[in-house]
DNA sequence: ATCTAAATCAATT
DNA sequence: AATTGATTTAGAT
């Protein structure tokens, strides 16, 4: 979160932060931590850190300062002469009265950070930092510069879904994947997803320009979005955008705000994606038949289509399984205890992978909506960029390329044949066409496609 | 304190 | 609308 800094005359705040605002972590505790550095613009343009003299704070609630040295790698200013001071020291300072509360005692140390944690979380507290002067290379411990007041608004609470105007604990990713979940076609244009964060989180009304700017950059970024291409009957502006496959529970660690790993995917995989595009017609013809097959089949044994075949894949679900973007588990989340896996521990990689592709399943059997399988479309890909060239389109039918990294034993008898550019997507759809015949290796043997999380 | 994911700004297509 | 690079900010440990 910004802090909105009034009347600061010199450069170069370091800025604040407030962390653990995630209703996770503050659930129980409700503390805030707030970090806090400062800086000084030196004559020769240089910004160099200077060190926090004192800390004011004016408000009612109590507050508790971590006060942690830093040390400046820009700088010699700060020396290792401070041989007593703590790691972290702990000061709380005494509720006010609305006069400005100092904690001093600075002097022999100097203090390039500290960290702030507040007990209570729901106030408007007002924080002021005195720093020293830094003159020529001289650190002056007698006087003393007021250069900043900040004026900080604690996160509050969050309401169940809309966290009021307050920045929602989630980011971009987050929010995206959140969107695109919200739908039951687990792909949206870039306006939908727009729509989805603006019409829930009343902050993102605001600035419009700068966080969809923001937004868009991540798409284009994070492999975990694929972008999947309007078919003709699908009229409209820009494409559609979707998780990829393989991106499990991005958010396992229990944090909206920042994942443990980055999802990419790997430049060998990229190149075999390549690959197999180039089979694009030859895939798009065998998917067709097999649909087909399928199709004739079902209608001979079932009333219905299983929304999802995950459960034929080797990983039995609960039918009560939630993905982890639904309203349900976004607010169970927000009030469970932190490190609980309860959820992220089950969450089940073929079930989001097949339930992100449910137009797959479903135009199978509808013969209402046919799907295109032109050339023009067909398995889609990780690397778009690799794969899409000037103006080459994308599948509209994505075909999931790595459902699970557990190698699957398939009921019911061998491995019918497939062709290896299908080897993985058939996976999920070979329950539904027990009929065919013989067995490859490559579903084991051919790592066709390596999903990595990588630094 | 460090690592690096995420955010930001912005040029370009 | 989308891609990409450069840079800064900040979450998690």
């Amino acid at each position: 979160m910004r802090c909105h800094i009034r009347g600061a005359v010199l450069d170069g705040w370091g800025g604040s932060s407030c962390c653990n605002h995630h209703p996770l972590l503050s659930h129980g505790s409700e503390r805030r931590t707030w970090k806090c550095s400062c800086y000084l613009a030196h004559q020769d343009g240089m910004r160099r850190r200077d060190h926090i003299r004192s800390i004011q704070f004016n408000t009612e609630r109590k507050v508790v300062c971590y006060f942690t040295k830093v040390k400046d790698h820009s700088s010699q200013l700060c020396q290792d002469n401070q041989t007593d001071f703590p790691r972290k020291r702990e000061r709380a300072a005494a509720q006010s009265s609305g006069e400005w509360i100092d904690i001093p005692q600075l002097s022999n140390v100097k203090l390039y950070s500290c960290v702030f944690h507040f007990i209570h979380a729901e106030y408007v507290f007002s924080c002021r930092v005195l720093r020293s002067v830094h003159h020529r290379a001289k650190l002056s411990a007698t006087s003393y510069l007021k250069f900043g007041e900040i004026t900080l608004s604690a996160m509050p609470r969050p309401g169940r879904n809309t966290y009021s105007d307050q920045k929602p604990p989630y980011s971009y990713i987050s929010l995206t994947a959140m969107a695109i979940q919200s739908c039951p076609e687990k792909m949206l244009p870039l306006s939908e997803i727009y729509k989805f964060i603006m019409d829930r989180f009343p902050y993102y009304r605001e600035n419009t320009q700068r966080w969809q700017n923001s937004l868009r950059h991540n798409l284009s970024f994070n492999d975990c979005f694929i972008k999947i291409p309007r078919r003709p009957d699908q009229p409209g502006k820009g494409s559609f955008w979707a998780l990829h496959p393989s991106c499990g529970d991005m958010f396992e660690n229990g944090s909206f705000l920042r994942r443990r790993k980055r999802f990419k995917v790997m430049m060998m995989m990229a190149a075999q994606e390549h690959l197999a595009q180039s089979k694009l017609s030859d895939a798009a013809h065998y998917l067709q038949q097999q649909a087909k097959l399928r199709l004739s089949a079902l209608a001979a044994t079932s009333t219905h289509l299983p929304q999802v075949s995950s459960s034929n894949v080797g990983v039995s679900q609960p039918s009560t399984f939630k993905h982890p973007f639904t309203i349900e588990n976004i607010i169970a989340r927000e009030y469970k205890v932190p490190g609980s896996q309860s959820m992220s521990a089950g969450y089940p990689l073929h079930n989001q992978l097949t339930a992100a592709w449910p137009h797959m399943y479903n135009t199978m059997v509808d013969s209402v909506s046919p799907i295109s399988m032109s050339g023009d479309y067909g398995a889609f890909g990780m690397p778009l960029k690799s794969m899409c060239h000037e103006g080459q389109t994308l599948p509209a039918i994505p075909v999931p390329i790595k459902p699970t990294p557990t190698p699957v034993t398939l009921p019911g008898g061998p491995t019918p044949h497939i062709p290896a550019f299908l080897s993985n997507s058939y996976r999920s759809l070979s329950p539904m066409s027990p009929q065919a015949a013989t067995t490859p290796r490559e579903t084991h043997t051919n790592p066709t496609v390596q999903s990595v999380v990588v630094h």
